[in-house]
DNA sequence: ATAAAAAATTGATATTATTCAATATTCCGA
DNA sequence: TCGGAATATTGAATAATATCAATTTTTTAT
């Protein structure tokens, strides 16, 4: 996150997502008046899995690391999610529980909007709800996508996964692996730590990839 | 499916999903236009990963088994499909493309609705949105819970996730299980067709489960 | 700058789960 | 109802992966 001097006004505000630019400039008022921004800072955590979800949250500024917890301990990164996304969408209607947690990577800018004004709006325009969908379309095939690596992919393959995600031309990779541990490469593969030590190990020596310092380049 | 002399005809269905309930009558009468209805029989592809997505699908009457397919030959079920469930909602905006496969589990009437018909009434009618939305929120939380089973338990956890979820009292359980073979019943758990039968038989001797035939009933 | 804490690495071992092979059982069509 | 095909079951061998323990490296707070 670069500026905290950012507008606070979503009827200016440059970082918004598609969906908003569906709303006329009342709507977009009244998503304004019933929102308050907030700074979190680098490992604060944004939300918790199973606390109450009294607010959708949107990222106005920063990138954010969203992930599922289980009990013993153990988590399971989902995604990275960066300037001009939602966090908790689900909770609009779904129970009133965050079905996972987010921890910002970096301090990041987030917008608490209150879920019944965004319940309104879908309401009352179907155009800001198409958006909406098209967002839980993409969503829902990322997840197919890990579901698949997670149930017929064995370790190397689910690595392999996690390093072409993390290597997406769209992040800024230097910046964002600097951001990363090895125990989170090893959480996005559900895989250990130690596993995925030894496989990018593996994979270094067989000139696949590239270690500088935490960056990892795919040759 | 019981009955093969249902109207077909949306405005006087007695199968309709709660979307539908948010359509005025002239909306109810395009998606009526705009559809077309197609018996399946019991073992037939009803849509296949990978094809064209010229339709949404809409399961008028009958029971349908959802799941991703991989190159090498294994299945990943992610989900039994009933009467009023849509198949393949998300190539209304995201690709044009089955993200999973569907097939019969009994002789099923489906409807086969045209994507740019539906695109239309999500725009016009933010009621009819907002309940599609609600429907990707339940969606979302059960993908999770996929991700979660395959991710951080082993063989005999995401066994017990598979039996709780086809225990659902929700389900005609024997007409259920004798539908499905204990390949299935891995492929819901991702684990081999020889494990599942082996901790099935483990379960039964320590008294957890008993097995009626194919029918699986916990104690 | 230094010490303590955290993270990364490596090797050895134990556990978990798949695969292969052989047999038994069930299902289905003629 | 019979016979073949598909499905289910069981055991043994093998492969995949996690865990534990020890060490090194990096980071962080003072």
């Amino acid at each position: 996150m670069d500026d905290f001097t950012e507008s606070t006004n979503c009827l200016n505000c440059s970082k918004s997502a598609a969906c908003f630019k569906k709303l006329i400039p009342s709507e977009l008022e009244f998503i304004n008046q019933n929102k308050t921004q907030v700074l979190y800072r680098r490992g604060e955590n944004i939300c918790k899995q199973g606390a109450f979800a009294s607010y959708v949250l949107y990222i106005s500024d920063g990138s954010v690391k969203l992930f599922l917890e289980s009990p013993n301990n153990k988590n399971i990164n989902i995604k990275i999610l960066r300037t001009s996304e939602f966090i908790g969408l689900s909770s609009i209607y779904g129970e009133n529980i965050y079905n996972y947690s987010a921890v910002a990577l970096e301090d990041s800018s987030i917008c608490l909007i209150e879920k019944e004004s965004l319940r309104k709006l879908l309401n009352d325009n179907g155009n800001f709800a198409s958006e909406i969908i098209k967002w839980y379309c993409a969503n829902e095939k990322q997840l197919f996508n890990k579901i698949k690596s997670l149930g017929h992919k064995q370790m190397h393959g689910r690595l392999a996964d996690t390093l072409l995600y993390l290597c997406d031309e769209s992040f800024n990779q230097k910046e964002l692996f600097s951001k990363l541990s090895r125990q989170d490469i090893a959480d996005f593969s559900c895989i250990s730590t130690e596993s995925a030590v030894r496989l990018l190990a593996e994979l270094k020596n067989e000139g696949i990839i590239k270690l500088e310092g935490k960056h990892i380049r795919i040759i």
